[in-house]
DNA sequence: CGGATAAATGGATACCCATTCACAGCACAA
DNA sequence: TTGTGCTGTGAATGGGTATCCATTTATCCG
């Protein structure tokens, strides 16, 4: 029983050197029709497979690809981590997972752990990068995506939605549902896809005469969207409708409103969301939301992976996928409205 | 600027050699503080770090574990995935993600590629694995721990919830209920968690003098679940019970029931399910279910992995948790019913 | 306080496993 | 016979750790 198979066991089964047997396991490699029969016919007796890990050092490339998250509770990162991988997967990289909060001191030590393993690229969820780290990984060579959120430096590839037209469709909405006290739940104010949806959002209503009525701050946790929206409910005049700058916080305001204060959605108050994740789509929230294309975000991410791969002097691109509004029934729709 | 550090590097600014600088690196290795003040300043000037693969290659060991999952659309997962994860990194070691069909063909190349990662340990949750991968994994002295999904081979160790007894508990409970037209909608049939909640079940209806009215299988896919639910209750007379295999499929059936049905959960069916993710507790579903300890299972499989790599001859290990019965407001609770 | 012995520490080198590169051998055509 | 092209070989390489041995330092005893 053999242990651990090695090239040379099977380079001294099939008669040859180490060097044919590894060439035969090398695409594009000029091996001639006999030796390679001979060696795969040994290898398969063997079971041999090449260690990924050895061809790594000498290669300089480990087709690891590191994928720093903050967290799974919102439901659009599984959908798109599966999307992401399952690339990864075709193309013959893996993902090696690093979950992180996002403050600065835990997301550095993760990060230095990330280069120990020598991935080959980065895909930072939900993350920033210290311009530190940006500046080693650029030394090394390992190109950096941001996923679903953006960041000032050009060394830096992002991929995203398009979070301020979005956020200003969204204000167009509202304002075209005739509603007058519109308020806002906004994520984590350190995260460009809430500065950005935010900021679309105010023009849209400035540009219809209106100014945020009311707005909360909840980084994007779900119980804590829970406690904004009781406060801002609280008064004598409440809202009548609220942006929430993503779906998870939506679920959790429309859970409150509806179960704990007993108003009527969209009736009483239309709620909007953004990132259209699958339970956005179920009838018993059918969230009027903005929809972050999760699919073509994820090839495009690996897309930019892979072309700085291949070619280490593109330069890092940023992408900003439009998502269309998708109407549903937690938000007053205007007669005749269809985006 | 120094594109790639080594030891050697470091070792020449610090003036020791190649091997004291290893030393430094590895705990527990006989190193004076004045060596290791001087190697670790050269280090952090240099920006040193050890090459994990490089280690690897002469340890043998790849501080990798590999995650196997076939889909990460029932929110158990990525639950479950994220305690994984950050219990793992806890112990220094890192997750390399592995999607797959739970078709024996794919799953098998899946796994071929995992072990050529040279992961030091494996986790399968959701899927099954095959003869031929457990022994090559035997011989090479890869632990693997099946997660949430249990299979009857020696080898193998593996972590579920009590499956049969909680599928028992829950038809003492729709039975207590005065439920009679009980149904189950099955998950997939290869699933060991399937047919153990399934067995508990029907085991505890007949106990009860009843058996399932009717029967459905829809594979743990949502759009088959509600198809199933439609047929279901397409006739002159319905389950007043459903049983689904876990909590996803009964969030589809409780939205065909209500919203397309127009019947009432829990006045006309009682839904249960089981998992109890954390959607089972927002009051839109308000699901009754039998709670998997997700943060328990995770330690456990954790827990195996970590013993049996720090001795190989421990021997895998079974765990089947027990998780309560969570009584919410998807199903008629009985009179002074409390566990 | 000197000397013997034990313990701690540093260094040289082989090794982990596969790829790459320079080079040699061979067959065949010119 | 020489030139050409394809194949295969051996040795170097990548970054680090384990092992063994030599050296230094510490400890103890007479």
């Amino acid at each position: 029983m053999p242990d651990k198979v090695t090239a040379l066991d099977v380079a001294a089964r099939a008669g040859v050197s180490r060097s044919a047997v590894s060439r035969v396991f090398t695409p594009g490699a000029s091996v001639s029709k006999r030796t390679a029969d001979k060696v795969r016919q040994a290898a398969d007796a063997l079971g041999y497979r090449p260690n990924v890990l050895a061809r790594s050092l000498i290669t300089g490339r480990s087709r690891i690809i590191g994928l720093v998250v903050a967290y799974l509770e919102n439901h659009f990162y599984p959908e798109a981590i599966e999307r992401l991988s399952r690339k990864l997967q075709e193309q013959g990289y893996h993902v090696l997972v690093f979950l992180s909060s996002n403050s600065g001191e835990e997301a550095d030590e993760v990060m230095a752990e990330l280069l120990d393993y020598q991935v080959d690229g980065i895909i930072a969820a939900s993350v920033g990068m210290s311009n530190d780290l940006t500046q080693r990984c650029e030394a090394a060579g390992i190109p950096i995506v941001l996923f679903n959120r953006a960041q000032d430096d050009d060394r830096l590839s992002a991929v995203t939605s398009d979070n301020y037209h979005g956020g200003r469709k969204l204000a167009e909405f509202l304002l075209a549902g005739g509603h007058s006290r519109i308020a806002h739940i906004a994520g984590w104010e350190g995260a460009s896809t809430q500065r950005d949806r935010e900021a679309g959002f105010v023009a849209g209503l400035e540009a219809g005469g209106q100014h945020l009525a009311t707005r909360g701050v909840s980084d994007f946790n779900f119980e804590k969207a829970k406690s904004v929206a009781r406060e801002m409910f609280a008064g004598p005049e409440n809202p009548d409708a609220v942006f929430c700058a993503n779906d998870h916080m939506a679920f959790a305001v429309m859970d409150v409103l509806r179960f704990e204060l007993g108003l009527s959605v969209p009736s009483d108050v239309s709620v909007v969301g953004y990132d259209d994740v699958t339970l956005a789509a179920w009838p018993s929230y059918d969230l009027t939301t903005v929809r972050q294309p999760a699919g073509q975000m994820a090839d495009a991410t690996v897309d930019i992976l892979m072309d700085r791969l291949a070619d280490p002097d593109t330069k890092p691109r940023r992408v900003a996928l439009d998502g269309p509004l998708v109407l549903r029934g937690s938000a007053h729709i205007p007669k005749g409205w269809t985006s």
